[in-house]
DNA sequence: CTCGCTTGTCTAGCGGTGCTAGGATCGAGC
DNA sequence: GCTCGATCCTAGCACCGCTAGACAAGCGAG
């Protein structure tokens, strides 16, 4: 069985290994940039062999979705943690949702631009997904206010500094005023 | 001179089709189903034709992003118009912002998720796109609250319309509760 | 230790994409 | 009626995502 064991290790490594060359791919040159027979050479294969792990390339971008919003809860939940008090932590929370969002581009594209083939708000959807959600959720619902669905409430919160992210990196809004706005917004949306 | 005038009259026409075929296209099938091949082929002419009336593929979803810019600032005025107050006034806008980007997804994608080489936010943005934005600033700048700035304002607002109206339409968000978080949103960010 | 077979990988190629060079055609102006 | 320039199309380039089929490597059985 070791022998079986340890291809099927060297299997997994080589997912990964195809996973982060995606995402290293796209935060340096853009998703454009990775295409199927570019991501082959840089981990040095062919590019079936991409086929044999993901059914297509838009598996792989929802590999590094999931990876992505892994990263994403982690760094929300870090954030919430180091402030004291409700407001403070939903200040804290607003500026690293929108801080991951610029840091991490191509991620943040392929959790929400792209076509990842992930399912949302359902109940196949994947548990790393759900889990972002909810390290929303744990900040957010308690600024929700009297009657009003936690959960609803941090749906219209989070499209709030999802809108802000992808305006702000489109060039759509000019980044100087990023702070006043997440201000303006923490101050009117939050019930403190 | 007539001769030219009626050739560059033709011409303006020709770029007219162009342009609401690969709306028309894009509406049906998706934008993936656009491609120059297809298009020429609706407009009954070879494909180098539309490369002299655009540079590329990304100025002609940019030409679609212009006119459905110009169609939501109506549609968002002709809501507001027939609003009393400016609480029923920015509701309404926001119903007809999200209803809008319902009803058109393609026109939608192309004003804020692909590229059509478009600049906003500067002095070289298109007079369509700013109009646009006036259209909101109108309706929500009244609501905008003392010593807030009425363009930090709309962008925020706008931004969250834009949030919820993306990941409804990408189905993070289940479309059943729109208008809950509408109401939700206006309650909370306006000031009246 | 050798042989056969499974497993894994690669080469080559399909149909499609955006875009363009260069030749054919057509019609305006003399 | 002829010339010549504007206009358009045919053909093709390099690249895309994806896959069939040839080939080699390494396992288990005899």
């Amino acid at each position: 069985m070791s022998v079986q064991e340890r291809k099927q290790r060297e299997r997994a490594e080589r997912e990964r290994l195809i996973v982060a060359t995606a995402r290293e791919l796209a935060e340096q040159q853009g998703w454009d940039a990775v295409t199927t027979r570019r991501l082959a050479e840089r981990i040095e294969y062919s590019q079936p062999v991409l086929y044999s792990h993901f059914r297509g390339k838009r598996e792989i971008i929802g590999a590094v979705a999931l990876e992505g919003a892994a990263d994403m809860a982690a760094a929300v939940r870090a954030a919430a943690r180091t402030a004291d008090g409700p407001r403070a932590r939903v200040t804290a929370l607003a500026r690293a949702y929108l801080d991951f969002a610029a840091r991490n581009p191509a991620v943040y594209d392929a959790m929400f631009q792209l076509d990842g083939g992930l399912a949302f708000a359902q109940e196949d959807t994947p548990e790393p997904l759900k889990d972002a959600f909810a390290a929303l959720l744990e900040s957010l619902g308690e600024v929700a206010g009297d009657g009003v669905h936690p959960g609803l409430f941090t749906e219209v919160f989070w499209a709030a500094l999802h809108g802000l992210a992808t305006l702000t990196r489109a060039g759509r809004l000019p980044p100087e005023e990023t702070e006043r706005r997440t201000q303006l917004l923490v101050d009117r949306l939050a019930v403190l």
